[in-house]
DNA sequence: TCTGGGGTCCTAGGACCC
DNA sequence: TCTGGGGTCCTAGGACCC
């Protein structure tokens, strides 16, 4: 019975959330979009055949996509967060622990032998799908980088269905394998290391997996040094079942149209912040840093400028006028007149548990507007996000800068409005 | 016309202390 | 003229991930 940790994630994850919804969606090019229709974050096998490539700007592939059938959605995080949320307790039922790495992916740890795991690999693909819809591959390894290279060995070798699991793989053509895969392709290797790397002649996952793990680390980190025990079958990164206490809580959007007035700005900071605020809240934190952002466009020509100012809070705390208050000061001293703003953001950090905090609280003059927090938190729990905000915060009609959001879908799962209705 | 958002971890260097 | 060494804490920046 060998100890072996299971990656598993979801094709597609958004595009796949959206077929379970929309059967008509199977078999055509599907693309997802960010945040303003910006660009393409998630597409199925179809628009990936079309040669549409992961953050594309969609204004540049549009046109081309269209002539194609291709469908498009505005991403609708309502609906994939609560997907999600379904695949994981699905997959909390296989493993000894779990370790949610991200919206669609999870480590398991599973036991057995080569036999065995094969098996588990296949029952796991096929409960998600019953239970949730959705389709998922399936890694097995010794470790995590190697999971996650399993993964990627099932995701592209189709007579496999959608399952790898490394004990039952032949050595040699695991070796074969990871002699032809770009060592980029490993989790934790991005460009830059790769650019290095390839400066020392090492291109391939099996170079890197050769190469000598303590000049690795002094050539480049301890990061990479584990990298390489890990492909070499010695687990090394540490699993967190305990999701790690969150280090900083972030707001930060584009605007549909740019933003040049002070007046806006100061709009903008004034949402972002009680945005901000209401996640401490429902997170239990308190904050006692705070950082706002400002950014001109990037990519057109002349000089961009990206002001931020972080600030010490002068008191621990998740009160949304506070913080609206400082965020919109911060944001008066930084930004520059004249200038034609196309994104704002507000960044909490120094975060600490308000349980910690309570017994201070008594003492704490902000004691007061705090509970203004606690009320605004319960009425928006009840009545929607929209239902009351502070002062230029609690807009009544969406200002022009807001997210703009063209094709999106229904929130199928949370809201009672859109629940699909099936007739039998 | 139009180009995402939200995170984590590690390292180096400076400030400060004894 | 000589000009330590070890430690901690904090911050900024780099690299990576999905």
């Amino acid at each position: 019975m060998a100890e072996r940790i299971a990656l598993v994630d979801v094709n597609n994850f958004y595009v796949s959330c959206e077929r379970v919804f929309d059967p008509s969606l199977d078999g055509r090019p599907v693309v997802v979009l960010s945040n303003n229709d910006g660009c393409v974050v998630a597409r199925s096998q179809e628009a990936k055949d079309l040669g549409i490539t992961t953050g594309a700007p969609f204004f540049q592939v549009k046109q081309f996509g269209q002539s194609h059938g291709m469908v498009v959605r505005s991403s609708n995080y309502e609906l994939y967060g609560d997907m999600s949320a379904r695949v994981m307790e699905v997959l909390s039922r296989f493993g000894t622990w779990q370790e949610v790495y991200s919206i669609d992916e999870s480590f398991l740890g599973v036991q057995g032998n080569p036999e065995q795991l094969g098996e588990l690999a296949s029952r796991i693909r096929k409960a998600v799908a019953l239970n949730v819809g959705v389709p998922v591959c399936v890694g097995v390894a010794p470790t995590k980088t190697l999971a996650k290279f399993a993964n990627h060995v099932a995701k592209r070798n189709a007579h496999l269905d959608g399952v790898c699991s490394m004990d039952s793989m032949d050595p040699q053509l695991v070796e074969r394998i990871q002699s032809r895969v770009p060592v980029t392709d490993l989790w934790g290797v991005g460009a830059r290391t790769g650019t290095k790397l390839a400066g020392m002649g090492v291109s391939t996952i099996a170079d890197l997996k050769a190469a000598d793990a303590t000049e690795i680390r002094k050539r480049f980190s301890v990061v990479l040094q584990r990298t390489v025990l890990e492909l070499n079958s010695i687990a090394c990164i540490p699993h967190n079942e305990e999701r790690a206490d969150k280090q900083q809580i972030m707001y930060s959007r584009s605007f549909s149209s740019p933003v040049t007035t002070i007046e806006g700005m100061v709009e903008v900071m004034s949402v972002y912040a009680q945005r901000g605020a209401a996640r401490l809240l429902s997170d239990g934190l308190w904050a006692t840093l705070l950082t706002v952002t400002a950014g001109t466009n990037r990519f057109s020509s002349g000089e961009a400028s990206f002001p931020s100012l972080t600030i010490k809070l002068p008191s621990p705390t998740q009160d949304p006028i506070l913080l609206a208050r400082l965020a919109v000061a911060a944001m008066r001293e930084i930004m520059h007149q004249g200038a034609s703003y196309v994104r704002g953001g507000v960044v909490l950090s120094g975060l600490q548990p308000e349980a910690g905090q309570a017994m201070l609280g008594v003492f704490d003059e902000g004691g007061a507007e705090t509970h203004v927090g606690d009320v605004l938190g319960a009425v928006k729990a009840r009545f929607g996000n929209k239902s009351i905000g502070l002062g230029s915060g609690g807009l009544a009609v969406e200002p022009d800068w807001s997210m703009k959001r063209e094709f999106s879908s229904p929130k199928f799962t949370t809201e009672w409005a859109d629940i699909p209705i099936v007739r039998a």
